[in-house]
RNA sequence: GCGGACGUGGCGAAAUCGGUAGACGCAGCAGACUUAAAAUCUGCCGGCCUAGUGUCAUGCGGGUUCAAGUCCCGCCGUCCGCACCA
């Protein structure tokens, strides 16, 4: 057979696609007694193309799925779709094309794309969560939530857009604007449901711990948004000894430096209040209407209103404080009031300032102990307390303690934690979602959907046409009988957040029965997952939602396991260029694709009119700065496997990746250059064994291997390119017949095209099986991981000042002896005796003079 | 404001335990092959100078050490997360 000199890279992609997909090379089962590996990238969300991000990302994921099987694991790597959500129902407004069309044919459109990357994907498991058979089980899971307490409906605000008349997430409300319909968004009260993600914020906390294969970074992130803060929860008595209200402080050894007691506007005593004073209730009115975006936190105003009543200070019943309504004081914080005290805390602070409140220290600055606090600085140092009765002289800490224990002693507070953390809403007004499988009955309340009712499936003939959640003005879907009497009652039309569809897919992914949302036995085979790869921006809410819910599924006993992902991984982006031209005095730049562009050595032009433009910062690629590259294009000119070399080499996977097309170029061309190297296996020449190179193989198969474990796909990239250059430069030999069909091993989990591909043009004897798919990765010699001579450095005072080259493993004197005998050395030292001699074996010599 | 990460050639980077800084790649330069181009191959590729196994150099300034990109302290810069969280 001849051999092609040039790699065609299309060709060799689709007959071994076909050739894996025909042998089932990537179906798992768990019936053998190989040690399991379940690799798992986030799924996507089909939104219609592939980008350059998912490529990435699933090329990662792949390497180390493939590399795994090489070293004889039986390995789970499942692929799905993501599939319910907003932009679906959006296209149907704008489209007038269904949800679940749309949907579907960027799920096709989609896996086709992915299938051409040559993904090791066992696709017999594919789902999406948009099927009744995914969301049927969903909904059985939900319930059996319920049953165990974790499921409440409670009255909350809610972000609506009286045009859409529709829920918005907090991110889509911009500038207090609907993001779609532009209206001014209202506060509204609903009945929501909510999962009691709070019933586990101790736990998710203390799970963190445990996770020590996640990126530190994750875990602070989730750390800070669980939120947990320990302090005092005590009870103001108004003036006179009514019940006032209850405040929540991490600061109660602060208590004698109050000089008001604080609301939040939302506050049941303001709205009390306000029904006799219309100035409160303007004043609420104004504090609603101002927000608390970030831009406004910046200028951050500090305003107040006297609401002419006090309270008892309850070291003190004497002691009466004012109790302003404020608006910085948060309703669904702690519980929505505070204490003021404005010398050891900015904010309270700035309020004081502004309303002419007293400030007293209670806290010493080293010498400075008057109780008159000056300045606009509040000090929240360390100190002791002063100007304080009995707890003067206290430590922080100690005084913190001192007030607890009294509190709790005398009956008006008691120590308490306080959690940033909510519960999580799951309620959206919307169409493509879960349905919630909740009846409301007038006579029997509301009941579960039985289990053997489910799945409740959406309605195919929805309208789009007019805005607002069309399940509700459904004619028919939401009229049932009432399981409980019969009689008429009505579904909830309220559909699950899609962060519920990806709290358990994992699981699904491992064990799919028809009857039952998984079968815990083939769980315990498979879970945890051992390698999780996906973006940076889930690392809180589906991160978090999804220890949640596999937390939950144990304390009720359905699963074994508290985390659901061993090790985690954050890729980085995949960035590029941006090419844009200035439009003049108030008009926004004009952005160009990079295809449009032409790139010279030291600028780029626009290809239509060969005029320059500038070449600007190298970004996150997005639609918006149109510095978006193709992939299908990419694939149509360089083939699968030149993409995925170049998306592993260079940049190390954390951190971003600058596409260029000098890059791909540079990718494809060590692709051609392998099949060349990969061609040379009958060139033995009349050499025999080759030890330097032989040496180089085997420490290249160990590095690889130790390097694709860690993640660290572009230094493995590195080792694989400098084993190919020591090949090329290699007399012929046996080894280095060797080591060009081992080379073909070492690629094969990056370039599995080519790999194959030249893997079938070996003689069938120097093969150890038909693909490379099912082969081993080659076993790497210890003895020849050792180098027998090292080149030692010589230094003096720490400069390096000569080498030499001597036996591995020479005792320290040996060493020591001959740097000192080296002409350079001799010469230096001019005759003198070194002061001093550190050897460090195999390493170095550090010569003091 | 609070918390975190990062800062090494023209560029992406490597240096795993404190031990020869810049592996590997991209771009660039010079040469070979070619009628020419592409492809391929060979060599060079941090700064400086008196051109040496010279000297300086890992954001800046200190410190510890025989030895610092790596450890410690203080700055500066970039990026990210959270944010009136009591």
């Amino acid at each position: 057979m001849t051999r092609e000199t040039r790699f065609g890279a299309l060709a060799a992609d689709a007959r071994w696609q076909a050739a894996w997909d025909a042998a089932n090379s990537f179906v798992t089962t768990e019936t053998d007694g190989r040690p399991k590996a379940y690799i798992l990238e986030m799924f996507p969300y089909p939104s219609g193309r592939i980008h350059m991000g998912h490529v990435r990302n699933y090329a990662m994921g792949d390497v180390l799925a493939r590399f795994k099987r090489m070293t004889g694991h039986d390995v789970l790597h499942p692929m799905g779709w993501d599939a319910f959500g907003m932009p679906a129902e959006n296209a149907a407004m704008e489209k007038g094309v269904h949800p679940g069309g749309w949907t579907r044919d960027n799920i096709a459109a989609m896996r086709a794309q992915l299938k051409r990357l040559g993904l090791a994907i066992d696709w017999s498991r594919e789902l999406a969560t948009c099927e009744p058979d995914y969301y049927g089980q969903e909904q059985a899971l939900f319930l059996d939530l319920f049953a165990a307490g974790l499921v409440t409906r409670k009255e909350s605000y809610v972000n609506w857009d009286p045009v859409d008349m529709t829920v918005l997430a907090n991110e889509q409300v911009i500038d207090g604007r609907g993001w779609r319909s532009g209206a001014l968004v209202e506060k509204k009260k609903l009945s929501q449901w909510f999962l009691k993600i709070t019933d586990f914020a101790e736990e998710l906390l203390e799970g963190l711990g445990s996770l020590d294969s996640w990126p530190d970074k994750v875990r602070l992130m989730q750390e800070n948004w669980i939120g947990k803060s320990q302090g005092l929860e005590f009870s103001f008595r108004l003036a006179g000894g009514a019940p006032g209200f209850d405040v929540f402080t991490t600061r109660p050894d602060t208590l004698f430096g109050a000089s008001f007691a604080a609301i939040s506007p939302d506050h049941p005593l303001a709205e009390r209040l306000a029904k006799d004073s219309p100035e409160l209730t303007a004043f609420i009115a104004e504090c609603r209407r101002q927000g608390t975006s970030a831009e406004q936190l910046e200028t951050g105003e500090k305003l107040g209103f006297d609401t002419g009543i006090s309270v008892e200070h309850p070291l003190d019943p004497s002691w009466h404080l004012p109790v302003w309504v404020v608006n910085y004081v948060l309703m669904d914080y702690g519980t929505g009031a505070i204490f003021g005290c404005p010398a050891h805390d900015q904010r309270d602070l700035d309020f004081s300032r502004k309303y002419g409140l007293p400030v007293y220290r209670v806290i010493a600055d080293g010498d400075e102990t008057a109780q008159h606090f000056a300045g606009d600085e509040a000090y929240v140092g360390p100190g002791k307390l002063v100007n304080s009765h009995f707890l003067d002289g206290m430590g922080i800490d100690e005084a913190k303690a001192a007030v607890i224990a009294r509190s709790e002693h005398e009956g008006w507070g008691k120590g308490t934690t306080v959690w940033r953390l909510r519960d999580w809403g799951v309620s959206r007004q919307r169409y493509w979602g879960t349905p919630i499988p909740f009846i409301h009955c007038d006579a029997c309340g509301l009941l579960p959907v039985p289990k053997g009712q489910l799945p409740v499936v959406l309605p195919e003939d929805a309208d789009f046409s007019v805005p607002g959640n069309p399940l509700d003005r459904h004619p028919t879907w939401k009229h049932v009988a009432c399981p409980s009497c019969g009689g008429e009652a009505v579904r909830e039309t309220d559909t699950l957040d899609t962060f519920v569809d990806s709290s358990w897919y994992f699981l699904r992914f491992a064990s799919a029965p028809s009857d039952k949302p998984f079968d815990p036995d083939v769980i315990r085979h498979w879970l945890p997952v051992d390698q999780y790869i996906g973006g940076i921006e889930h690392a809180i809410l589906h991160l978090l939602y999804a220890r949640f819910w596999t937390r939950a599924l144990k304390h009720m006993g359905m699963i074994d396991i508290a985390e659901p992902f061993a090790s985690l991984f954050t890729q980085g982006m995949v960035t590029h260029e941006t090419y844009s031209r200035d439009q003049g005095e108030g008009h926004a730049p004009l952005f160009f694709t990079p295809t449009e562009i032409v790139r010279t050595a030291d600028g780029a032009t626009l290809e239509a009119d060969g005029a320059p433009i500038d070449v600007g910062r190298v970004i996150k690629m997005s639609k918006s700065k149109k510095n978006v590259v193709d992939p299908d294009a990419i694939l149509d000119q360089y083939g699968a496997d030149a993409v995925r070399w170049f998306m592993l080499s260079d940049s190390p996977p954390e951190r971003d990746l600058p596409w260029s097309e000098a890059g791909i170029e540079g990718a494809w061309r060590f692709v051609q250059r392998l099949w060349r190297l990969f061609g040379d296996t009958e060139n033995v020449g009349d050499g025999g064994e080759d030890k330097g190179l032989a040496r180089r193989l085997h420490q290249a198969i160990a590095g690889v291997a130790a390097d694709v474990e860690a993640l660290g796909f572009n230094k493995a990239v590195a080792k694989i390119h400098a084993l190919a250059n020591e090949i090329e430069k290699a007399k012929p030999s046996a080894t280095r017949a060797e080591a060009c069909r081992t080379l073909i091993l070492l690629v094969a989990p990056m370039m599995p095209h080519l790999a194959e591909e030249a893997w079938a043009a070996l003689p069938a004897a120097q093969r150890t099986t038909t693909m490379v798919a099912d082969a081993a990765w080659p076993a790497a010699d210890p003895a020849l991981l050792v180098e027998d001579e090292v080149t030692i450095a010589i230094q003096m005072a720490g400069k390096l000042r000569d080498t030499m080259t001597l036996a591995k493993g020479l005792d320290k004197d040996a060493v020591e002896a001959a740097a000192l005998a080296r002409p350079r050395i001799v010469e230096l030292l001019a005759g003198a005796a070194p002061k001093k001699v550190i050897v460090v074996p195999d390493r170095l010599v550090n010569i003091v003079p």
